[in-house]
DNA sequence: GAACACGGCTAACGTCGTTAGCCATATGAC
DNA sequence: GTCATATGGCTAACGACGTTAGCCGTGTTC
């Protein structure tokens, strides 16, 4: 009698952490629920539809978990970034599947939300939260897509790169 | 009588500029050469082939590009995130394929070329040049997959980033 | 002239997202 | 209590995808 699309949306996310993006077929999350794949479309109309709400759920818990670390070392930078890798490495399938933002179905302020910790982190300044986001991002695509090459310092670049951009926020210190 | 393989890679390319991703299906490059899609398979062994020749393609045209801008204005580490970012927006689709890189099957190299000049502008310190990269990365894909707001300042974006990381290098100056 | 490699072809398989249309059950109105 | 309707399953099927099996004409080579 339950939501059946939090159901369905459930059993999408069991499969995108367990087996990742190809896994996240319409007739494997059917099979998850004991029913076959055309009933889902009882209860939604198409896969973009379980792809906004697991872009919804990426962006959510990357918010709370920013937030999190933010409460506890307001300000710290570095502390940010690497939250932020933690987050990305933890689900990497899911972090995956926000490349292409639905924004347009994305509930109002998700997206907000989840970049509001590195704004305030960088003074709101919005030109560096955005080279800073951007930083981030690409450290964490080029590690899960496995672009760099077997045993980078990963650590040290994250910690030159937090460095630099910290140096810009508060030039003396 | 010339080789049907470098045939087929240059549909692929041709259909990937003008049409995207989705359109690099084998039924659609056969169609372009005037047979069908499984007499493709008397040249190569399977879509990934042309996968790896399309990245082949993107990694050589960028390590130019940059070796260019490199000869022209050495040591200018804006002026080669700015002449990575024109090779990415002019060449979305062909940057976009490079996400999974084929890496046992990319020609010797080729990776390491297109890596060198950013390397050098950074004199020489990997892990300097790993955090850059990251960013320029980073501010591509962003831009490319549409992450940004619309009217972000992205040019100053660029230019933040750019100075911080120049600043890592020559702390001084 | 025979043997063979080359490079086309059709038919087909199993995957995908999705649609059409059928049917059992549960609910609500009278 | 009966009947209408909404709900939520189902099967069959379509058109795409990558790929395989197997057939056949042509050109080359001994």
């Amino acid at each position: 009698m339950a939501d059946r699309t939090a159901d369905i949306v459930a059993a999408a996310r069991e499969l995108l952490d367990t087996e990742g993006v190809p896994a996240v077929t319409m007739r494997r999350i059917a099979e998850k629920l004991g029913i076959r794949a055309p009933s889902l479309y009882k209860h939604l109309p198409d896969k973009g539809h379980v792809e906004t709400a697991l872009q919804t759920q990426c962006l959510t818990e990357l918010a709370v978990a920013l937030e999190t670390v933010e409460a506890d070392h307001p300000g710290d930078l570095l502390a940010l970034a690497l939250a932020y890798r933690r987050f990305a490495v933890g689900n990497p399938h899911l972090y995956r599947i926000t490349r292409v933002i639905h924004r347009d179905a994305l509930p109002e302020g998700v997206e907000y939300r989840a970049a509001m910790p590195l704004l305030r982190a960088v003074g709101g300044n919005m030109d560096v939260a955005r080279a800073v986001w951007a930083f981030a991002h690409g450290m964490v695509v080029l590690e899960l897509d496995d672009r760099f090459p077997p045993g980078a310092d990963l650590d040290t670049a994250w910690r030159i790169g937090c460095e630099a951009f910290a140096r810009t926020v508060t030039p003396g210190g």
